[in-house]
DNA sequence: GGAGATAACTTATCGGTGTTTAGTTATGTT
DNA sequence: AACATAACTAAACACCGATAAGTTATCTCC
């Protein structure tokens, strides 16, 4: 038979029996442990990458020291496996914006801190955020598992943090509860998504994106505007 | 030669009773033809397919009626051709802002035109948005049609109207223009950001997106947002 | 009108990708 | 030691973006 085994010279150094570089198998029950290691690899190589696109399912398997196919025991499809990598550690999103409600002060102060720790987590996550907001799930992921989104679960402690600031008497009751978190909440997300275009048009040096202030100024100037607009100040 | 013009048998090539299976070839001097019509070929399967990766250049060579190789006759590779799609016609965008300012009436009045025509025409765009919005330009677009971005001019023009609104002493004056512009842009970027992400959610009946009220509900508590905050009510 | 020149394409092909099918191998059980 | 099966791998398929080399139609000039 003429070898076609492999031809490639470029990195296939192991035999069966050196033992070095494959991973070891996983034993009987703890099959699970290579989902969690995909998942890492994925989370490694999105933020090294910088892009989903560039993050083939090929290298996410070298990585891992694994066969391709491998990665379909644990993800229907790739689509699944970059949603499953991004809503992970989610979670900590809303026990972050709990904290933040949590403290004392006034709604205006909670509501503040909430912003600063969704934009401050949103950025922390980078690509995994932007690809997360901008994919939508794929029908593989359970309906139940969708139910109780973390996103979800943080878009329901802003409209509860909103409603009792007008129930105080903080916050204006012109909007409605719900039409008004929601322009918050877009207004954060379009300050965490303008935020990382900025950060990855100055890796490449590339001069489309006007020149920003730095994240820390535009960030105090989202929530500023968020307590009392562009109207004069008082 | 055994004319192998055409054996694929798979996907009829077109209305073979009119009598144009292929597209005439265009005359010497009229190639650029070629280009606007893989343009406008890109924007519908963008519009059709609503996402960028679902398009390949192969489907919209096959659209116009050409080999894919001809693409690149007039386009360095995808990303160049896809920015270029989506970056075509947002001249308008300016002239729409512009329009805006134009009229008569307040800093803020001029300010929350801005503001409408920017959404309206980001969600007529849609995808197209998105996708311009989300890619930092490809190296092969020339540096001095980066310099006139109709995005830059559409800043420039935000910047101006606020910088005139605290001129005029209607604006806050604590933030800076810059600053209170580059907000004021996020705010409306993450209304239209979110707006999509919704419309492309509702389209797959997926459960992800909280339940967001109408567009128009959500664009009216955006600039009322804009105009004087969460705070009560003046 | 014929002979180049060349613009406007096409055919064929390459390496790479997501995904599936059909195995193979190691582990736990009896 | 034999079997069952969990945890994988090898090979292949169809498609993709991109390139190199060839072909064909149009224009120009005599």
């Amino acid at each position: 038979m003429t070898s076609t085994a492999h031809d490639r010279s470029e990195s296939r150094p192991d035999r069966p029996g050196s033992g070095v570089s494959r991973r070891r198998r996983a034993r009987k029950g703890e099959g699970e442990r290579l989902r969690t290691e995909i998942l890492d690899a994925v989370a490694e190589l999105l933020a090294e990458k910088g892009h989903k696109d560039a993050v083939s399912i090929r290298a996410v398997a070298e990585r891992v020291g694994v066969s391709p196919p491998a990665i379909y025991l644990h993800f229907s499809d790739k689509d699944e496996l970059f949603y499953q990598c991004c809503r992970a550690g989610f979670e900590e999103l809303s026990r972050r914006l709990e904290e933040a409600i949590d403290g004392a002060g006034s709604a205006l102060e909670r509501l503040q801190r909430m912003g600063r720790a969704y934009i401050g987590y949103a950025l922390e996550r980078g690509v995994q955020y932007q690809v997360l907001m901008t994919s939508i799930p794929p029908e593989s992921v359970s309906p139940e598992s969708l139910r109780d989104d973390p996103g979800l679960r943080a878009f329901a402690l802003l409209v509860d943090t909103i409603q009792e600031g007008i129930d105080a008497g903080e916050f204006r009751d012109d909007l409605g509860a719900v039409p008004l978190a929601v322009a918050v909440w877009a207004t954060v997300h379009g300050t965490v998504m303008l935020l990382l275009s900025k950060q990855a048009a100055e890796e490449v040096s590339s001069p489309v994106m006007p020149r920003l202030p730095s994240a820390d100024m535009v960030v105090d100037a989202v929530l500023a505007l968020v307590r009392s607009g562009v109207v004069e100040n008082r």
